[in-house]
DNA sequence: CTTTCTGCAAACGATTTGCAGCAGC
DNA sequence: GCTGCTGCAAATCGTTTGCAGAAAG
């Protein structure tokens, strides 16, 4: 990620644990410092790949926790398998570019222009509907330049 | 919704499935009227227990026909079961809002404004990564009333 | 020791599919 | 008739869970 508000992801991803009294094991550690190094949400398989000592009913417990503990973020879409990517407490905020064709997720750096045009919007909706609005999720979707 | 692009769903979805070489049956027809007649998404069993007489195996088969057709959209959140609604070529853009707790989703109108920043970082992004963008997809994700 | 974490295998549940009968042309 | 739509029941498959043993403190 571009500009990450912590390069200490042991220590942040140790503080949030904690709010929820669970600890960074070993294998959670490993998951998070996997995540960290991928510059796009990884799906399990992928994660499963890369760390195939974990079994796979540990990795989607902890990552349950981890995503309760904002450690990590699932993200959603039309795509057969979650994919997961540390949590923007970690990593910043950012948007996704979606391939329609092979599910490819990849990370866009949001802009300060854009920003102000969605909280703007936030605002407005929040205010016609009594929705308390928290946080936004744009998805940019199109081909990516493999499957173009 | 506001400012349809057609009010004609019939004549629309006629032609969507006209393409695909598929007809609008009387049951397809009965699920497009209902989700034309709602102003928010509709999960599998809110559809079911409005269309008693659809069985479940024909719900999900003529919706993945009608999703191909691009007279329905499958809108995917973090809840359990998918949400559908009419495709934007019959409704017009919008986007979403979600609550957290409950995984409802309501229908927000598009802002030119927003429209434009959001164009501008689609092209910057398509600029800096190779993608073909063809849309996107803004989710405003919070707390609705019931749920506060 | 006590509590939490892990792995295995079985269970779950939303969605998909095989197949025989029915409807539309 | 032929083609494609429908319902039922069974299968699929990503994800979740029960349980007994291992690791952490």
């Amino acid at each position: 990620m571009a500009a990450p508000p912590t390069d200490d992801w042991r220590g942040a991803a140790t503080a949030h644990l904690a709010r929820l009294g669970q600890r960074l094991t070993q294998k959670r550690a490993s998951i998070v410092e996997l995540l960290a190094s991928s510059e796009r949400p990884l799906t399990m398989p992928e994660i499963r790949e890369q760390r195939p000592d974990l079994a796979q009913s540990s990795l989607y417990r902890n990552l349950v926790v981890l995503e309760q503990a904002e450690v990590v973020r699932r993200v959603v879409t039309h795509d057969e398998f979650a994919r997961y990517e540390l949590g923007e407490a970690l990593t910043g905020h950012h948007h996704h570019l979606v391939c329609s064709r092979c599910g490819l997720v990849e990370d866009v750096p949001a802009s300060p222009g854009l920003e102000r045009s969605v909280a703007a919007a936030m605002a407005g909706a929040a205010e016609a509907t009594g929705f308390r609005i928290d946080h936004h999720r744009l998805d940019l979707i199109g081909v990516c330049r493999r499957c173009a």
